[in-house]
DNA sequence: TTGTAGGCGTTATCAA
DNA sequence: TTGATAACGCCTACAA
């Protein structure tokens, strides 16, 4: 094996075998070879023989360009992530969600390409989207950058994860966790174990799962005729959690529940809450969001709202699949959440 | 904004603008469009200018099919990583990996695709590789899996992360951290802390890290006389080096002092230690390998080797694009790695 | 069941 | 500096 160095893509050895070379090898017409490879019914047994056998000597596998160009699609879609690279993958969310989504697509023929909305690279990712690079677009997001990809579902099936910061834009195709009846449930738990002082860490107020769970957490109190003014905001991160924490239990000593927007802000409360000697939960009861694989891991293992993010992925993709196939789906999926109870709360 | 539901992505509203359009629009000839939008240098001011207001106008976006086709280069680059997705999104390292190749293709026109060899897709995976989709690859990668890419690179320019598993297959380009080195300063560090019963945990060890990391912590303690028997192997994952920890102290109760192939398995140590009532590094001292995001927010902070993973996807997406443009690049880098010490040793 | 031929949207080679 | 005019590799009526 010689290394090709300083020899360019297109000038490598023998460069790339063609349909027509399959064709020719097998003693049949291009369109032939064609039928052959897209799987044809009406094409005699034999000769569909010949023609494998002639794309396995000649290893042939079909140029995708020139596939899409001629027939108009690329069989291929895009999960654009309007997040910075670490954000993306130290959330745990995103790594089951694309999981999910994989799974769906491990049935159909679709390759998945991953946009990562990194420092300054918007414009590329959309003239990635229109360029004709995918049959259609999954957008998963936390983020107010949602609407930005409005206007490419003008030109390309696209699923949203997640709803719009704002209800009155009516994306079409979205799939979304119930987040304010997580955060409900979330919280209630902590009422009936007779927890006092209940705050909360919030997540960033210009993403939707951070405003709905804040409103979750805020319904159960004012319901329980509570004060629900012990909030302090994060952005998900967990040393944001560790500083929230801090800050909440400087205000109000005497908190003996908290309910954070995330589990991993929940893991820097845990740091918080112990630093100053405190115990979870025999002084303060901790509740988390996710449940992510840290969740369980964590000492005292932590309660926490069960986040379908593997079904998630699933949903929008088949809901995509089905869309550029010109199907009918509906324009919104809720998915629902549960509560884990563990050791912390 | 109407829903396109059931309409064909190719029959979308007035589809896509192309260049011959564009060329009608500003009265010139395809060819002169088609050098306004790749910036060749040779066209008058004024031309150019009716060209970009016509190509503003219409909204038009270069169809990359066809532009590949015809120039025989995509502009885009893959990152292939033989894992599981479940493993590629838990482990920080691959983040960091990732934001170091999004920072050095920043500066690039290249688009990254990440192809996540989940499941079944191994197949899928290699003809989106030949199918011309990409002008070069990125293999990055902690398995023995390695190799099994090792027939694309003489199809198309490929760096891999990581040296392959057997010193025998000269695969050229690869990019590499000094894993040995980095495990010997670590339990040189832990000689030096006074520890008498040196522990490791181990990674899998048909994966090169997992291997030198071992070779590493054997090397120190037979330099210095001590017996190595004391190894359990994990699988990277935080469950694994719980359990491996549990094994060990059954083993020998004694031990001081445990080196763990990786964070993730130290924090499941953490907790396996923990358990049984000793505390860290009181009775045991514990060091981690790669520094990840949760080895500072671990009580105590884990004292352990950073892995230079932003370096290494910078250097990894450098060559490429290096190799790529035809140009002579070293067949090998290795990368240094650094101790970074903090309470749990 | 198979082959012929035109076209998909760009780039690139020649002339002009 | 610009414009025709072939490719690029494949798909797909249409014809045989």
């Amino acid at each position: 094996m010689t290394a090709d160095r300083g020899t360019p893509a297109s000038a490598r050895g023998g460069s790339a075998p063609t349909l027509e070379m399959v064709a020719a090898h097998a003693g049949v017409s291009r369109a032939t070879v064609s039928r052959v490879v897209n799987g044809s019914p009406k094409v005699s047994p034999d000769v569909v023989e010949a023609v494998q056998a002639a794309i396995a000597v000649l290893n042939y596998v079909p140029n995708r360009a020139a596939r899409s160009l001629a027939s108009r699609r690329t069989q291929a879609i895009a999960l654009v992530v309007p997040e910075s690279t670490a954000k993306v993958f130290n959330d745990p969310f995103f790594a089951t969600l694309v999981q999910g989504i994989g799974l769906a697509l491990a049935d159909t023929d679709y390759t998945l390409s991953m946009l990562i909305e990194s420092e300054a690279a918007s414009d590329k990712t959309r003239k990635y989207l229109l360029g004709g690079n995918v049959d259609g677009a999954l957008v998963a997001s936390h983020h107010t950058g949602d609407h930005s990809y409005a206007h490419v579902s003008r030109a390309l099936p696209v699923v949203f994860g997640g709803r719009p910061l704002d209800p009155g834009e009516q994306v079409n195709y979205t799939v979304d966790v119930d987040n304010a009846h997580g955060a409900e449930i979330a919280t209630e738990h902590l009422v009936e174990r007779g927890r006092q002082r209940i705050a909360t860490i919030g997540g960033p107020q210009d993403m939707p799962p951070g405003v709905d769970r804040l409103r979750g957490w805020r319904n159960v109190l004012d319901r329980a005729g509570r004060t629900s003014d012990l909030v302090e905001f994060g952005d998900f991160s967990p040393e944001s959690g560790a500083i929230a924490m801090r800050r909440l239990l400087e205000r109000d000593p005497t908190i003996d529940g908290v309910f954070c927007a995330n589990d991993q802000m929940a893991m820097g409360a845990y740091a918080a809450i112990l630093e100053t000697g405190r115990t979870i939960p025999g002084d303060v009861a901790v509740v988390g969001f996710d449940d992510d694989r840290y969740a369980s891991m964590a000492v005292p293992p932590l309660t926490t709202v069960h986040q379908p993010s593997l079904q998630m992925g699933e949903v929008m993709a088949r809901t995509l699949v089905r869309l550029i196939a010109g199907e009918d789906v509906p324009s919104a999926t809720l998915l629902s959440t549960q509560l884990v109870v563990r050791a912390s709360s």
